[in-house]
RNA sequence: GCCUCUGUAGCUCAGUUGGUAGAGCAGCGGACUGAAAAUCCGCGUGUCGCUGGUUCGAUUCCGGCCGGAGGCA
């Protein structure tokens, strides 16, 4: 008995992966399980690009809209609950198809990341955030940690590895894997000039469409500033320009337009590392090529 | 028309008392297992407006030309 197949669409933002997986989702069977670090929240709609109803074409989505703006979310608790929908999904006698562009949401279920029991510390982190950097590093290293080049300015990751500390996990533990599905991957990208045109393009869309308001909207009903700035790209850079650190709507789309086109590079470089993505080519029917994979796939025991 | 200022990286500008130049932003590349749209690391990509002159050597000094800004008429 081998493991449950799962199908997974990944990509940068703007090339079409929540149409792609409704289109593919229908022929074969399909139900969609986002992975998207953003969608998951409720009342973050046009700001996060979130498939609309009508758009799903009747195939079920799964983890979007699973938690409240400003509550607490995390990769682990998005494992977990993908963990689920995609158990319910093959109980259904249907395909699970994972789609979105959170390079690490995706590859926490992809390739079954293992989670340690160090939780999130909110107390912890609230204490730690009045500290300077330099004081952060002096409590790992009087503890005997070393810190590596990538987490010597990175506060975050300082602050993680003290909450890991002092729940008594080992900060040097290697990472660990348990992979629960046979897993296909298909990517979908263009070129990067393509995508900062189909970025600016939608971007315009998006503004037209009312997204300023939404987050005029969020902010009246209670959402902090702090946690808009904490989303980043759409939500913060609208934030800007609602408090007037962005003077007029061309500097916000300016401002906007940039980030966005620096986040999809990131976005590039951490799923290069995949090294089994069968990228499509979207300029030659990529439904149909994405067909022939998985009919492959699904048709291998 | 005259006077002054100005022309250096994609943009804004610094600098070289003469030995072919460097910051910020943009850009490019990378890391990233409980905040990941976050956070962090690395990289300067250049006919120094054009053209003569002085000089061993000119982006730098001098002349002329061209472009830009302001002032006086």
């Amino acid at each position: 008995m081998g493991k449950p197949k799962l199908i997974v669409i990944l990509g940068p933002t703007a090339c079409g992966k929540s149409g792609l997986g409704v289109a593919l989702a229908k022929q074969y069977n399909g139900e969609i399980v986002s992975a998207d670090s953003r969608q998951v929240y409720r009342g973050l709609d046009l700001g996060t690009g979130k498939i609309t109803p009508a758009e799903m074409e009747g195939v079920p989505h799964h983890l979007l809209d699973v938690a409240g703006p400003r509550e607490q979310y995390s990769v682990a608790r998005f494992q977990q609950e993908a963990y689920a929908a995609i158990g319910g999904i093959l109980e259904r006698g249907k395909v699970p198809f994972l789609v979105g562009g959170t390079g690490l949401y995706v590859r926490a279920v992809s390739e079954g990341y293992v989670f340690h029991a160090a939780p999130p510390d909110p107390a912890l982190r609230a204490e730690l955030e009045t500290k300077s950097t330099q004081e952060l590093r002096e409590l790992l290293t009087r503890a005997g940690v070393e810190l590596d080049e990538d987490c010597f300015h990175n506060r975050p990751r300082l602050v993680r590895l003290i909450e890991k500390l002092q729940n008594g996990e080992d900060p040097h533990a290697e990472a660990q894997r348990d992979p629960r599905y046979d897993v296909l991957t298909l990517g979908v990208s263009y070129p990067r000039e393509t995508v900062c045109e189909r970025i600016d393009a939608r971007l315009e869309a998006r503004l037209n469409a009312g997204m300023v308001e939404e987050v005029q909207g969020l902010r009246e009903n209670g959402v902090t500033d702090e946690f808009l700035e904490g989303l980043g790209l759409e939500y913060r850079y609208i934030l800007h320009y609602l408090t007037g650190e962005l003077p007029t709507r061309e500097a916000l789309t300016g401002e906007l337009g940039r980030a966005i086109k620096r986040f999809a590079k990131r976005q590039v470089s951490w799923f290069k590392k995949d090294r089994d993505v069968h990228w499509l080519d979207m300029a030659a029917d990529p439904v149909a090529q994405a067909g022939e994979r998985i009919e492959a796939f699904l048709g291998s025991m």
